[in-house]
DNA sequence: ATGAAAGCGCTAACAA
DNA sequence: TTGTTAGCGCTTTCAT
C-alpha cells in the first residue's frame, strides 16, 4: 500500500483495470451492475494505489460530498463542547466535519460561507449563536439542516435540552438547601434556552412561595463579565439573596468573582448555582454545581438525524428534547449552615471542625 | 438586491447581460480585459441577481476556493484560543476559514481529510498535536502549508512563541519572590514547546542557583489530571517545593486542585505560576499567574504568512518566533510573606488575618 | 454487466 | 476586448 504523492484519479484506475471509469466509480462507490471479480480487482487497484475520491468533484457532479458542515460559534464554551461532542459522534459514520466559527462580533455568517457550504457540504448542523436570523438566508436551500437550541422563527429540526426541567431542578436544589431568597442571573432572551430557564425560575418562585422582588432577576447575557455585573447588583439589594442562580456557567463565574470580591464566600455566605456543566465548571474553586447539559446525546442525535435526513428520510419529530441533569458540586450548601473551611478539607495541620 | 433561493451561476449571468461565461468571470474576477461598461453591467447583474461564486466548481478548474484550512484540536483551549485569532485575522482578508477539528485519540486526521482540504483550498494552517506524524502525508502537498508550534521533523514554515524566553520570565519571577525550590510540571514532550519550557527551567536552575533535585520535574504532559499529579508528587517530596511551575494553564489548574486538596493553599503556602494565558487562567482562583502567549499575533502572523503563500510568495524567514510575556496575578506571592486572607480580602464582616 | 456521452460551474489557454 | 475550446474528476442518463 504504497500512497502516492500526486493522488490518483477515477480515469488512472479505470486504465490500468482496464475497464471505463463508469465501472470503477460503481466498483467504489458500491453500486450495483460490477461483476464480483471486476468490483475484486478494482478495489484492489485503487487500494494499491491509493486512491481517494476528490469529493469536490463529486459534489459537483451532483453526488454527495460526505462531508456535513457544522456552523457554530467556537468562543462559546458550551458550544465548543457540542462541536467535539459532533465531531466525534461523527467518527463512527462514513461523514466528516468541516466547521465554520462565527465570530462573536457578526453573529451571522457572511452570505459567502453559507453558500459555500451549501455548495460543498451534504447537511448542515447549525448551533445557534445568540442571533440566528440568517437562517432563513438558509432556509429554502435544497440542504438538510438541523438545529440545535431553539432560535426565533424557523422550523427546521431542532436538538434541544430540557432547560425548563434542568432549571426547575436547580431551584428545586436551592429550595430543598432551606434557600427562600435566591436570585437569578437571566441569560441572553433571544435564545429559547435563556427563556426557558427563566421561565422556569419564575414558575418556581411561584410554586415555591421564594421571594420574587422584581429586582431578583438580573440579565448576565450569559457573559462573564455579565455575570459578574449581575451578582454586583443582586449583592447591592437591601437584603440580599442567600443563593444565586445563572442561566449558565460562564456567567455563574463571573458572579462567583463578584461575591468574592464583595468579601463574601460561595458557598458560606452565597450558595451558587450554574448551568450547562462545561469543564470550567469543576475547575473552578469551589466546584460548581450545576445543571448538566446532555451534550454528548445532543450532538448524537444532531447526527443522526442529519444523517438521516440526508439519506432522504425526514426527522419524525421536529423536536427532540434531551433531558438535563443536577450535579452537586461545593458551590451549594445549606442556608446558614456552619462548616468547615473548604479549603482546609483533609488537611492534617489544622484541625477546624464546626457544628450546625 | 434580490435574494434567489437557487443561487444563479455565471452563465445565467453571461446570457443576461449577452456576453460570454468568460467575460462575466474576467468582470467577477477583476481580471482585466474587459470593457468597464461590460463590466460595470455584469457586476450590476450579478449583484442584482444574488450571485455567489461556486468555489467548489472554481477550485475544480484549478482556480482557488479562497477558503483556508485549519487543522486543530478544538478541545485544547489554547488551540481553540489560536482557532479564534486565525478566523477574525482571515475576516479582514477575503479568505474563509474551515476548520477540522482533530479528536483527542486519533492524533492524526484521516488521509480522507487531508485529501478533502487538499482538494478544497488554498492553503492550510495546522496548528500542532501532540502528534504530528502525519504531517508528512502533507509534506509533498502542492499546497501552502503553515504550521503553528514546531513538530519533530518538517520544514514547513513554522509561527511559535518565544517558550523559552517566557518560561525563563516565569522563573525568574519565582526567583524574585525569594523562591528557592521550584517544582516543575512539565509538558508533552513531543512538543517542542514543552521542551523549550523544561529547557528554560534547568537553565535557570543552574543560573540561579535553584535546588535541583530531579524530583523537582514531574510531568503532567499539558493535562488537568496530569497537573494534578504531578502536583500531588511534588507535595509528597520531603522538603516540599515552596512554588511550582507548570508547563501549562491547564496542568497548572490541575495543580492548583492538588494543593488544595492536601490540605494547603495558593498563594500562601505554594506559589504556582501557569504558561499559556488562556481564558481560565483569569477566571480560576485564585486568578493564576501566568506566562502570556501572543495568539492573536501568531495568529495574525499565519495568516499573513499563508495568504503570500498562496500568492506565490515563499516566506522570508522559516521561524517567526514571536514574544511572550508574564502576567503577574494572584497565584503567586513572596515567599513567606505575612498577608491578608485572600478571599476575605476587602470584608467588612471577618476580619480574618493570618501568619506563616 | 458494461460503456459512451454529456455535463456539474468554473477557469486556463488559446484564438479572433 | 472578446469569445471559443478544453477540461478539472466525477456522476448521471442512456445506450449496448
Amino acid at each position: 500500500m504504497s500512497t502516492n504523492k500526486r493522488s490518483s484519479t477515477l480515469s488512472e484506475i479505470a486504465k490500468i483495470a482496464e475497464v471505463s471509469v463508469m465501472t470503477a466509480s460503481r466498483a467504489l462507490n458500491n453500486q450495483p451492475g460490477v461483476s464480483e471479480e471486476k468490483r475484486a480487482e478494482i478495489l484492489r487497484i485503487a487500494e494499491d494505489m491509493g486512491y481517494v475520491a476528490n469529493r469536490v468533484a463529486q459534489r459537483l457532479s451532483g453526488g454527495k460530498s460526505r462531508v456535513i458542515g457544522v456552523i457554530a460559534q467556537l468562543h462559546t464554551l458550551y458550544t465548543s463542547d457540542l462541536v467535539l461532542g459532533i465531531g466525534s459522534a461523527l467518527r463512527s459514520s462514513k461523514y466528516e466535519m468541516l466547521v465554520y466559527s462565527l465570530s462573536d462580533t457578526d453573529s451571522q455568517p457572511p452570505q459567502a460561507i453559507v453558500s459555500l457550504l451549501r455548495q460543498f457540504v451534504d447537511g448542515i448542523i447549525v448551533i445557534l449563536p445568540f442571533q440566528s436570523d440568517y437562517l432563513i438566508s438558509l432556509s429554502d436551500a435544497d440542504l438538510p439542516i438541523v438545529t440545535i437550541d431553539e432560535g426565533s422563527h424557523d422550523n427546521f429540526p431542532k436538538i434541544v435540552a430540557d432547560n425548563y426541567q434542568g432549571a426547575r431542578l436547580a431551584i428545586q436544589h436551592l429550595a430543598d438547601l432551606g434557600h427562600r431568597r435566591i436570585g437569578f442571573i437571566s441569560g441572553n432572551n433571544q435564545l429559547a434556552s435563556a427563556r426557558d430557564r427563566e421561565r422556569a425560575f419564575r414558575d418556581m418562585q411561584a410554586q415555591l412561595g421564594l421571594d420574587d422582588d422584581p429586582e431578583l432577576v438580573v440579565n448576565g447575557n450569559f457573559l462573564q463579565q455579565g455575570g459578574f455585573n449581575a451578582a454586583k447588583e443582586l449583592l447591592k439589594l437591601p437584603v440580599r439573596p442567600t443563593a444565586i442562580f445563572a442561566a449558565n456557567d460562564i456567567s455563574a463565574a463571573g458572579a462567583m468573582s463578584a461575591i468574592r470580591d464583595g468579601g463574601l464566600t460561595v458557598p458560606e455566605d452565597i450558595s451558587l448555582v450554574g448551568f450547562d456543566d462545561v469543564a470550567v465548571a469543576s475547575q473552578i474553586y469551589p466546584a460548581l454545581t450545576t445543571v448538566k447539559q446532555p451534550s454528548a446525546q445532543m450532538a448524537r442525535a444532531a447526527v443522526n438525524t442529519i444523517v438521516a435526513m440526508i439519506a432522504g428520510i425526514e426527522p419524525a419529530t421536529a423536536v427532540i428534547m434531551l433531558p438535563t441533569e443536577l450535579v452537586v458540586r461545593d458551590s451549594s450548601r445549606p442556608m446558614g449552615e456552619v462548616v468547615e473551611m473548604p479549603f482546609s478539607k483533609g488537611s492534617r495541620k489544622k484541625s477546624t471542625t464546626t457544628v450546625a
